[in-house]
DNA sequence: GCAAAATGTCAAG
DNA sequence: TTGACCTTTTGCA
């Protein structure tokens, strides 16, 4: 479920587990088996998450994981289990591993390299101190719908299907508002409230619009059911006005939205 | 047993 | 704009 707060709870667990140790790093499949002979047995300095991004430091060598739309982590204590299916990376300390699948990309790189992607994304609601200026400047001479730049990670990054289509419903923004169109005003709000959901869902390893900003009441029992706006809720009723939500492909990914409360 | 879908990205035309 | 790619899970015959 990779939106950018998976990355960000990921580099956190991952560093907590891993890091200061030497691991052992292997490839059952054996698509990344050339990698992994490059710092098995090195020491992890910590992992970092820039957007979706997933870097983990050995020395000169970190490992670059992207897990595109498929990718998944799994983890568990004690002996890691017999490899099964097709398990692209494997790490394992003392008393910890965790297994990599289906990830879109996986490599060792150099710092440069490394430098040269982070370079190309565009501000990240979950870094320290987020500022989403850059992103405004480019939203503001872009003609472009703001549900398709608030998807593009050089603008801004770590925002997939599931935030984009809640914080524009939330903010009652019309997802085919031209960028420039969008005001200044509008925009901070909408930045602001990405930087609060986005620490909710890592602190809850979870996407919940619906009722992330009550914090007096305990919201670890929301269902999935009740737990977002529009996002894959086509046909349904809007949970503000009752118009059946919407969904149209855009740029090939699928947009929900309501017509009335966005229109 | 097979198709479809899934929170993503890139490159070809 | 379209298709290719990465893998697992779910649902329908």
């Amino acid at each position: 479920m990779p939106e950018g707060h998976t990355l960000h709870g990921l580099a956190r667990d991952q560093s907590q587990r891993f890091a200061g140790k030497r691991v052992q790093v292997t490839s059952p499949q054996g698509t990344f088996a050339t990698g992994a002979a490059l710092v098995d047995g090195q020491e992890l300095d910590d992992v970092t998450a820039h957007g979706k991004h997933l870097f983990a430091s050995f020395g000169e060598r970190i490992v670059h994981v992207h897990l595109g739309l498929f990718g998944k982590y799994t983890a568990g204590t004690g002996d890691p289990p017999e490899p099964r299916g097709a398990l692209r990376m494997r790490w394992v300390v003392d008393g910890y591993w965790t297994d990599l699948r289906g990830a879109t990309a996986c490599a060792v790189l150099t710092r440069p390299e490394v430098a040269a992607i982070v370079a190309r994304l565009g501000p990240d609601p979950l870094r320290p101190r987020p500022n989403g200026r850059a992103a405004y400047a480019r939203i503001a001479r872009s003609r472009a719908p703001v549900a398709g730049l608030l998807m593009d990670q050089s603008v801004l990054s770590g925002v997939g299907n599931v935030y984009r289509a809640e914080i524009l419903f939330r903010h009652r923004v019309p997802p085919y508002l031209p960028g420039r169109d969008l005001s200044e005003d509008r925009w901070r709000a909408l930045w602001a409230d990405l930087v609060t959901l986005m620490r909710a869902g890592l602190r809850t390893g979870r996407i919940v619009t619906t009722r992330p900003l009550d914090r007096s009441r305990p919201r670890g029992n929301v269902s999935s059911e009740d737990a977002h706006y529009v996002y894959r809720r086509t046909g349904r009723p809007c949970r503000v006005c009752r118009t059946p939500i919407a969904m149209q492909l855009l740029q090939g990914r699928k947009l929900y939205w309501c017509l009335t409360c966005q229109a």
